[in-house]
DNA sequence: GGTCAAAATAATAGCGCTACGATTTTTAAC
DNA sequence: GTTAAAAATCGTAGCGCTATTATTTTGACC
């Protein structure tokens, strides 16, 4: 390296060790060593010790923007959710983070805070870093999401939906089926006049199918059914709030989470209502406390891990053929209703 | 572009429009179109208009992979936090994502699940992204993670913690004051037979940390004080476990965090123990439902949102000298203690 | 030892962009 | 109109790595 070219060097920063330094210390070539980085076993034992104890001494520590520049294509897996607030999302997250950092690709989170504009705009930056794939959350986007992520040759999966019409490929249950399931439960269980309580159905569209599941087949059965919404995002105050709003003469309400379910036991418990003989309380998501607070609670259980292990192995393994992956989810019932 | 290099590109999968294609669809130089998509006041009214159009119909999408190699630095900011299912991260993440965003930041996060030899491996990955600045949670690291560190130019935020020697800059509150702090509302209300209930805290050190200010204090003041502790992760079931570890004539209990105090609410309930007349319980992290449960939750607050912004200024305004910057915490009181 | 194929290693040519310095154009001042 | 200074634009030379092709080495077999 000539001064000149050092001086440059340091004056853009780059003082880095590169993969260069390593294979004259190791008295190789710079592709041998980009070999042993990634194929190990292809280089012979003679020379592999010599590449890594040079890798040891020098400190290297490889650049994966150049990589993904020469390789077209970086490591990198972009997640775009609606809120890491959430519990379901941040333990997808959580989970798939988990199961793509196994793999060598690393996860890039971004938060729509539930809006399609700001999507659009986390997608096209998302696209920026030509990565490995992108994970969407929910099929409802902006046109201009759609068809930027039509043109590209980046693998997209949408979960926690199952749109009819995937993108690219799709793994999550129908919400409308878990509404379905619940409004089935309380009918058996003879609660005639109920309620639904979701927070934020506006944007939550999740929630909003699980509603109107629950409300069609409440309706469908001869039941009395009324639909609670707030537009706040789920709370515990949200749900107590909302108990306020139904009828004295409600025997059962289906939350549009756990976190709002919780807060109606509260609320219950404050104004000495009785679950679930005065009123039955059910969620959705079977959180950490559903099981322990009091009454234990009756949810649906999502299946976050399977989510995010199927949505990982949708981008491990290109070759399938299969565009649409269903998860499975399960009614837990417990006391509450 | 010849047929041989266009085929080149065609093979590596990187048929894409470069800045390249714009220049030439509008009549202008690749550094042009650079510094109007860097500093759009920088070309003239002239040409910027032209720029923007052949953006628009060719549907360009800018290459950070490139630039990032180009201008020796990404616009990534690698956040590495314990886990995301813990509410504490989840919302500093969330909050840490948004202020980055609004600086043209992307938030690159991994998470350790408590262990830090997975640290220094998020550590190491986070590194060959040649980010903009790498946030860790805490200050304790392994030796390798420490040199990593030190070595690079990369400027790295330690957060939730005050070190005593910050690798580069750090954001957080002192747990021990937490602890003592607790102690001291304890003592106020008389509590003199006491006991901290602790998740996780061989890992947790930062829980760690406020049980032992906890403790200290308590000692301090001639009180009776016990440390119960349990190795799985923060849970009502945990919570609600811890407390048929404690003795029957403990007065009040201080949780490692407000969904261990949850569960000890729950079984409280569960057993007929009137809270805070028979037992008292506080909680730290004011979650969502500590305002609202029965009763509703002593606790302290730690503004993970002010922590997240602090992070981001010390990562959006380098020139500052200051190296440690302490945020607030308030006690809470309510009912529960 | 010689031949040939297979395995291991090296050389080459970019990936798409930005920093820098060089060049051209515009503006300001006289 | 000339000239200097400022502003706008352009051309060049990489950033550090990988894919591909070319070359060398190894090993198997006669």
């Amino acid at each position: 390296m000539t001064e000149v070219e050092k001086a440059q060097r340091v004056r853009r920063g780059m003082e880095r060790v590169t993969m260069m330094d390593v294979a004259r210390h190791s008295g190789v070539s710079a592709s041998s060593v980009s070999l042993f980085l990634r194929k190990p076993e292809a280089v012979s034992a003679k020379i592999a010790p010599r590449i890594a104890a040079a890798i040891e001494k020098l400190g290297y520590v490889p650049n994966y923007v150049a990589g993904g520049l020469a390789a077209a294509g970086s490591r990198v897996v972009s997640v775009i959710v609606p809120s890491l607030r959430n519990a379901f999302f941040s333990e997808t997250v959580s989970a798939l983070e988990k199961n793509l950092s196994r793999n060598g690709l690393q996860t890039l989170v971004g938060h729509t805070e539930y809006s399609l504009e700001q999507e659009e705009r986390l997608v096209r930056a998302a696209l920026s870093w030509a990565p490995a794939a992108i994970v969407l959350t929910g099929n409802d986007h902006t046109d201009g999401t759609r068809n930027l992520l039509l043109k590209t040759a980046t693998p997209v999966v949408e979960m926690w939906e199952l749109p009819d019409a995937p993108i690219d490929c799709a793994v999550g249950f129908p919400h409308e089926e878990v509404g379905r399931a619940m409004a089935r439960h309380f009918i058996a269980r003879g609660y005639e006049n109920v309620a639904f309580l979701g927070a934020r159905l506006d944007e939550d569209t999740r929630a909003a199918s699980r509603a109107r599941g629950f409300m069609e087949e409440m309706r469908e059965a001869g039941c009395k059914a009324q639909l609670i919404s707030d537009p706040a995002p789920a709370s515990t105050a949200t749900g107590a709030r909302m108990l306020d709003a139904i009828g004295n003469d409600v025997r059962a309400v289906a939350c549009s989470n756990d976190i709002v379910a919780l807060g109606v036991l509260f609320e219950a418990q404050k104004r000495d209502l009785t679950i679930p003989d005065r009123l039955a309380v059910a969620g959705f998501g079977d959180l950490d406390f559903a099981a322990n607070c009091v009454p234990p609670l009756t949810t649906i259980r999502p299946q976050a891990e399977q989510i995010a292990e199927t949505v990982a192995n949708c981008i491990l393994n290109r070759e399938s053929e299969q565009r649409s992956y269903r998860t499975d989810f399960a009614l837990i019932p417990r006391r509450s209703a």
